[in-house]
DNA sequence: CAAGAAGTTCATTTTTTCTTGAACAAAGTT
DNA sequence: AACTTTGTTCAAGAAAAAATGAACTTCTTG
């Protein structure tokens, strides 16, 4: 294949260079994702496409975020991860296109799922040991002090535990009431 | 003062190596600290101080860590603001000693406060701000665009800042409750 | 007020994390 | 099968964040 009408084309809306309005939102993603621990270009390869109506494919965000090709893809991969975007493949196009989740509560609950699910499991796990060091420690002291800050811990851990749940409860019901 | 019975006096507690349960700690505090995006050695000082029942002053933590002065000083600094170390002077003793603040909610309130919180008020002027640049949009395509874009933001700051206080409130009366 | 103790600051160095792009794999076309 | 297109991987380089330690400030005390 040489050319067809897409390739040829001319300049479609994914290959002229943003407007100041998405630019300023792309801006507004990297320092969100920044904030939480997510790379710059997760975050603004997530706001390119929180702006577009029409799905994108990779070249599209690699050219108007003018990124490398690794980070797009590695970028894509933890957003799709994270139920961030979606893909689709469009009719007579080889590529495949993705599109920005905007329900709030599906971004939040894919964000707890894996960002802080695998932290409070890998908790558990160490509860486990501390337990077992304790028990070992080597003096009187030691031991009662190390018991009472085993209680705290599971304590925390078993809070913390029923937040997670409880957040995603009342982002998801927040968004279906309607406004005022 | 050359010696006195405090500089000269049989090992204590905070000069001993730490005991294989509290490395255990501090390094859970570690990682701790590194998933919600705060310098290791915060989280080290935190646990260290996690574990013990007598305030410590900075050198015991410089030498009970092997971090620096610098790392100690400032770690203290961020701690103190976040409300997650107390601070109080021992009698006859001129340095500074500190203790960790296990109260969950005060941890957890004291976190948004200074983590969340400040976000929240940025992005507040950057939708002003946003509202702004949709307004001098080069098309009308391009700015009826921005202002769905702009009202979904603005929905969701709004929930999420709606959230915060819920947290902490929760936090809050689960830790008042008696265990089961 | 000189000497020493306690603590802070900040330029440098070290470590960690992120990005890049070339090599590779998979799948589709001719 | 050779060639394209699409996308992934990963070693190496670039950038960002954190730790270090020497210089400095402030107190205290002898």
């Amino acid at each position: 294949m040489k050319e067809n009408s897409l390739t040829r084309g001319l300049p479609l809306q994914s290959s002229l260079p943003l407007d100041d309005w998405e630019e300023a939102v792309v801006d507004l993603f990297l320092n969100a994702a920044h904030s939480v621990g997510l790379p710059k270009s997760v975050g603004q390869i997530y706001g390119l496409l929180f702006c577009r109506d029409e799905p994108l494919a990779m070249d599209d965000i690699m050219n108007l975020l003018s990124i490398s090709k690794g980070s797009a893809s590695q970028g894509l991969r933890s957003l799709r991860r994270l139920g961030a975007v979606n893909s689709r493949y469009l009719a007579g196009n080889r590529k495949e296109h993705f599109a920005a989740e905007i329900r709030l509560r599906k971004l939040v609950a894919g964000f707890l799922k894996e960002q802080a699910e695998p932290h409070l499991e890998k908790g558990e796990a160490r509860l486990l040991q501390l337990g077992q060091l304790v028990a070992e420690a080597k003096n009187e002291e030691s031991a009662i002090r190390g018991r009472r800050r085993e209680k705290i811990l599971s304590n925390w851990h078993r809070q913390v535990g029923k937040l997670l749940p409880l957040v995603k409860l009342i982002v998801g019901k927040a968004e279906r009431l309607p406004e005022k």
